[in-house]
DNA sequence: CTGTCGCGGGAGAGCGCTGTCCCACCGCTG
DNA sequence: CAGCGGTGGGACAGCGCTCTCCCGCGACAG
C-alpha cells in the first residue's frame, strides 16, 4: 500500500476531476465506460472492430460526459487537420494600377467559395479563407500549409503570374488550382471549355443574323481569355467572318467602356459585341448607349461568366455561363482524393460551358 | 551492451535525425542553438526577457534549421488557435420556399469577408468559413468551438430568428453579429443606424421635389428593415408628409418586382420609391419599365446598400450605402478584444450610413 | 562579508489523442 | 487434448509545444 504510488485518494479526485477541469476528454469517457482509452478512441474512429456493445456502452458514456474530440490533440499526432485552405488572389482592389485585379466582392468569390462548401460539408472539412496579394501572404500560406495548419489548398487566381502555384508544388504541398495555370506546372486544375464558350457566343450571334461582330478580349497572357478569343474567333471563321475586329480589355467594366469606344470609333458599322467577361459586356453596354445604339436593337451584346451582375441588369446581359459551382465542387473532390492519396496523379477536369440567351441578344 | 535496450546507435540516429524526421521541431533549433527548448519557446512567442545574445543565437539556429510552430500542439496546450469562424447563414439557394434567404452570390458576403481579412491578418488570425442553414450545421459550429478548433465565431446571418447566437451565449463562446440580433441576446454587435440611412433617403428624394412617395420595405420582424421603413417614414412626415404608403417584400429581386406592382395599383400618382435594399430597388425599377414609367423622369428610385449589383446597373442606383467593410473589420476587431479579454463586457458599435447620388434619382 | 532579491536559464511535466505492441481468450484443427 | 491462428481489449509511448517550478549567479543593501 505504502509503495503504492498512486494512492486511492488520486482515483477519488480523479473520478471527481471528471469534468471539473473544463471540457471532457478520452479519460472521462474511458472512465464512465469502463473501458480503456484506446477502446474509446476506436469507437470514435471505426478503425478497428469493436465489439458491438462495448461500442454501445462507449457511445452511451460519449453522450452522458459530452464529448467532443479535441481537434488540436487529434492532429498533432494524426498530422491531419481537418482544414483545407483557400488562397484567393487578385481579389484586392483594382485601381492601384489599373491591372488584372477583380474586386473580391466579385460575387465569383462567393459561388466559388459555395461550390467548395457543398463538397467539403459532408467530409467534414472547413476551409479557411487567406488572400495571397503581397509577398508575405505568401509566405503565410506556405508556413500554414508546412506548419500542418491546414492539409491542402484550392487556389482560385485571377493573376496570370501567381508564384503561388510554382511554390506548392515545390513544396509537395497537396493543392489544386481553379482554370489552367498561366505557367506549366505540375498541379492538378479544373477549368471550363474556354474555346467551346468562345465558339457558342459566335455561333448564337451569328444565328441572330448578326453580321458586323466584333470582340472585346481579356489580357492575352491569361490563358483562359486566349481561349475564348480564340474559340470565338475560329467559330466566326467557319461561319464564313474570318476577320473579327478586337480590342484587349482587363476584364473591368471601365475596360469594357473603353475598348468598346476604340472599337466604334475604328468600325464604320457594329451590330454585335462578344465580351470575354459581364464586367466588360457590361461596360460595352454603356459605351453603346453612350453612342446612341439601343441593345439589342441596334447591337446584340453577349458576356461571358453568367455573372449576377450580368443577370440583374436591364435588359438581362446574355452570357456564356461556366458551372462554377460545379466546377469549384470538383476541385475541392480532387484536393480531398489527393490529401488522401498523396501519390496520386495530377488530374485535371474540363467543364462545358452553356450560353444563357437573355435580352442583350 | 546486449542490456541496453537502447544502443548508441541511437544516439547517432537522433542526432542525424536533426531534420530527417520531416519538419524541425524546437528541440531542433535548441541543440543548434545550444539551449534549451524553454529558452527557445520564450524567444519565439517574446513571453519573457531572454538575454539579447542569446536571443541572436537562436533567431540563427531558427533560421538556419528553417523552424515553423507546429499549430497543433501549440494550440494544444495554449488551448488558443488561431482562428475565428466566420459563420454565414441565410446565403443558401432561396428558391426552396420564397423566403428571406439571399444567395452565398451576395457580393454582401465577399465584402464583409474583405473587411474581416482587413482586420485579422495583422492579427495572424484566420476565418474558417462555415454555413449554418441546418440544425447539424449548426452543431458543428457548435462542437467546433468547443473543440477548440476556432476561439471565436463572427456570425453573419440575414434571418431573423437565427437560433445560433442564443446557443453560443449559452455556451460562453466569443461571438459577435453583423446587425443587431432580432432577439434579445446579450451578444456584442456591429450595425449601421438604419433608421438615419432611411431618414437620409427620405430627405434626399423630398430635396428633389418628389411628393408622391411610397415605400417598399424588408420584412418587418427583421430590425434593420424596421428601422430603415421608420426612419424614412418618420422624415418623410417631419417634412410634411405623415403619410407613405408601403408594401412589404423580402429583399428579394422578385419580391420588389411585385412590391411595386402592388403599389402602383394601389397609388394613382407615384413620383418616388425608398426600396429597403438595392435588390428589390432593381425589382421595382423593373415593375416601372413595364408600367411604361421612366426612371429617373418619371420616378426616382433609391435603394440601401451601396450593393455593386446597383453600382452597375443602368442607369446607376441612388442607395443609401453602409461602410460594409469598415463594419466588418470592427466586428473582427470586437471579437480578437474578446477572446483576449473574455470578461469583456459586451459591447455594439452603430456606423453612420452615408448616401450614395447616382441616376436613378 | 553575508543575506536577499531578481533576473535569466534549464528541467520536466503534461495538454489529449492515436497507434503500436502485447496479451488474454476463444474456437478450431490435427 | 494440445497447438494455433485470429479477434478484441489494454498499456504506453510519444506527437511538439508551453509553462511552472527551480536554481545559479550577480548586484546591492545592511
Amino acid at each position: 500500500m505504502p509503495a503504492d504510488e498512486q494512492p486511492g485518494a488520486l482515483l477519488d479526485d480523479a473520478s471527481a476531476a471528471n469534468r471539473s477541469g473544463g471540457a471532457p476528454t478520452l479519460e472521462d469517457v474511458a472512465r464512465v465506460a469502463g473501458v480503456s482509452r484506446a477502446t474509446v478512441s476506436r469507437v470514435v474512429n471505426g478503425k478497428r472492430r469493436v465489439a458491438p456493445e462495448i461500442q454501445e456502452v462507449v457511445r452511451a458514456a460519449i453522450a452522458t460526459v459530452g464529448y467532443v474530440p479535441n481537434l488540436a490533440a487529434r492532429s498533432l499526432v494524426t498530422r491531419r487537420t481537418g482544414a483545407v485552405i483557400v488562397v484567393v488572389s487578385g481579389a484586392e482592389e483594382a485601381h492601384a494600377d489599373g491591372s488584372t485585379t477583380i474586386d473580391f466582392a466579385d460575387p465569383f468569390f462567393g459561388r466559388v467559395v459555395g461550390g467548395m462548401l457543398r463538397a467539403l460539408r459532408p467530409r467534414d472539412v472547413d476551409p479557411v479563407l487567406m488572400l495571397a496579394e503581397t509577398e508575405a501572404d505568401r509566405q503565410r500560406v506556405i508556413s500554414a500549409l508546412s506548419n500542418g495548419n491546414a492539409d491542402g489548398a484550392l487556389l482560385v487566381s485571377t493573376h496570370s503570374e501567381d508564384p503561388l502555384p510554382e511554390l506548392l508544388v515545390r513544396a509537395g504541398m497537396p493543392a489544386v488550382q481553379f482554370a489552367r495555370p498561366a505557367q506549366q506546372v505540375p498541379m492538378s486544375y479544373v477549368d471550363v471549355a474556354n474555346r467551346d464558350g468562345g465558339a457558342l457566343a459566335a455561333a448564337h450571334l451569328v444565328d441572330r443574323g448578326r453580321r458586323h461582330v466584333v470582340a472585346i478580349s481579356g489580357p492575352l497572357d491569361v490563358p483562359a481569355a486566349r481561349d475564348r478569343l480564340s474559340g470565338f474567333q475560329d467559330e466566326m471563321a467557319r461561319r464564313g467572318h474570318p476577320w473579327v475586329p478586337t480590342v484587349n480589355g482587363n476584364f473591368t467594366y471601365a475596360s469594357g467602356v473603353s475598348a468598346m469606344q476604340d472599337l466604334l470609333q475604328q468600325e464604320a458599322k457594329i451590330d454585335a459585341v462578344f465580351a470575354s467577361n459581364d464586367l466588360m459586356a457590361l461596360g460595352a453596354i454603356e459605351a453603346l448607349h453612350d453612342h446612341g445604339l439601343r441593345v439589342p436593337q441596334d447591337v446584340s451584346v453577349v458576356g461571358f461568366d453568367d455573372s449576377s451582375v450580368g443577370a440583374l441588369s436591364r435588359p438581362g446581359l446574355t452570357s456564356v455561363r461556366q458551372p462554377i459551382e460545379e466546377m469549384a465542387s470538383e476541385m475541392a473532390r480532387i484536393l480531398l482524393d489527393t490529401i488522401a492519396d498523396p501519390d496520386r496523379r495530377v488530374t485535371s477536369v474540363i467543364f462545358e460551358p452553356t450560353i444563357v440567351v437573355r435580352g442583350t441578344s
